[in-house]
Parts: C-alpha cells; structure tokens; sequence
DNA sequence: AGTTTTGGTGTTGGAACCCT
DNA sequence: AGGGTTCCAACACCAAAACT
C-alpha cells in the first residue's frame, strides 16, 4: 500500500470520477486506474463500485478512506518534521477558517506569515466552526481558526486568540490544531 | 544487460444523453 | 422508441526509468 495510490484513491473518492482525479493528479485516466487496482488487489478487495459510467465508494473504501487521509497526513506530517530538524519551515498547511474572521481578522496575519516563511504553501478553506472542528479531529485540516468553545479531544488543542470585533455579535476566536503538529501557543 | 515498474497512447465496450 | 453522439472505465501494448 503506497502513497501514490491512496492519493489516487483519495482523489478518485473525492472526485467520483477517475477522469476528474486524473486531471487533479496530473495523470491521464489509465494510469489512476492502474494505481487504484493495483491498491484493490494489495487490501484483497474492491473500492469502488463500478455503476455504469458513475462509481461508489464500496463499505470498504468508506473505511479505508479515513484511514488513507490520516496514513498521507502522517507521511506529509513526518516530512515537516524532518524539514524541523534543520530549522527549516516549509510543506503545505491546511488551514481552515470561517468567511468572517478570514476575510476580516487573518490577511494581515497571512500576509505576515507566508513572507516569513515562503516556503509554506497555504491551502485556506472556508468553512463552518463546526466543520472545520470536525475537520481537525479526522485528520483531514491542521489548523482552524473558529468561532464556537469545542469539546477538545485528545487529537486536538485549542488557544484563546480574543473576540472577533467591537460589535455585536462579539464571539470568541478559537484556533485548533491537531495534536501531533509541533506548534506552539501562537 | 535483463527484468520490473510506472505511466503513456490508442482502442473498445457500455451507459447516458440528445435529437428526430 | 430508436439511432447517433458523448463520456467514462478498462484493456492492450509500448516506452522510459528504475532496479537487480
């Protein structure tokens, strides 16, 4: 089971398409349908469900596909950590926000970040508190910026970062990260 | 140097869609 | 309803790179 093919699994899932994942993955089509059944043959059983010209996820790709999103957010993990060592800061960060404070309150603070570190590619989404909370927990987001008190599990920290603006409604700005990235309070 | 792996192109078959 | 068109996944085969 390599990375190559649970990314193409992963962006066939996310895609519903072999050509839309192939297009996303820089591949042509046959070549992300290699790599899917090459990774069916290696787990001993079907992902998809072939239907037609639509597919499906089969119950064992739903399990898989967790577990695959954290298996590549480790390797990515392990990476930055390697890049650590060195003092080096680089990789991609996924980051999730709500609309409000990303467009109000994080340009300048992005702007401030992504010149000192160059390196470092954003991947910014704007969701929902409670999306981007959910997002933190399974794996799939590093970071959140949101506006609700979560229930922290043992895969997620928090910090207090102040209160989104002067004006009612005043909420308070939360930012999660998963556990195992090395920050520290921001 | 031979073998294996990976990814490419071209082609085929099936399903969906559109038009008459 | 039926024929033509389009789209998609899969297959066969080939080339290049990597490995032994």
């Amino acid at each position: 089971m390599d990375t190559q093919s649970l990314q193409a699994f992963l962006a066939v899932a996310d895609t519903q398409s072999f050509s839309r994942a192939a297009e996303q993955l820089y591949l042509t089509q046959p070549a992300v349908s290699k790599r899917i059944a090459t990774l069916e043959s290696q787990v001993g059983t079907r992902l998809f469900d072939r239907i037609g010209r639509r597919i499906a996820l089969t119950e064992a790709g739903s399990v898989l596909l967790p577990q695959a999103r954290r298996i590549l957010f480790s390797v990515e993990d392990s990476r930055r950590a390697l890049a650590n060592l060195s003092g080096q800061v680089g990789g991609k960060l996924t980051l999730a926000t709500s609309h409000h404070i990303g467009l109000h309150r994080l340009p300048p603070l992005l702007k401030q970040y992504t010149q000192r570190h160059s390196e470092v590619e954003l991947d910014l989404h704007f969701l929902d508190s409670e999306q981007a909370y959910q997002g933190v927990l399974d794996g799939t987001l590093e970071m959140a910026v949101v506006t609700l008190a979560p229930t922290l599990t043992s895969n997620c920290r928090s910090w207090n970062c102040g209160v989104t603006g002067s004006v009612l409604p005043v909420l308070p700005i939360t930012l999660l990260t998963s556990s195992h990235l090395k920050a520290s309070s921001p």
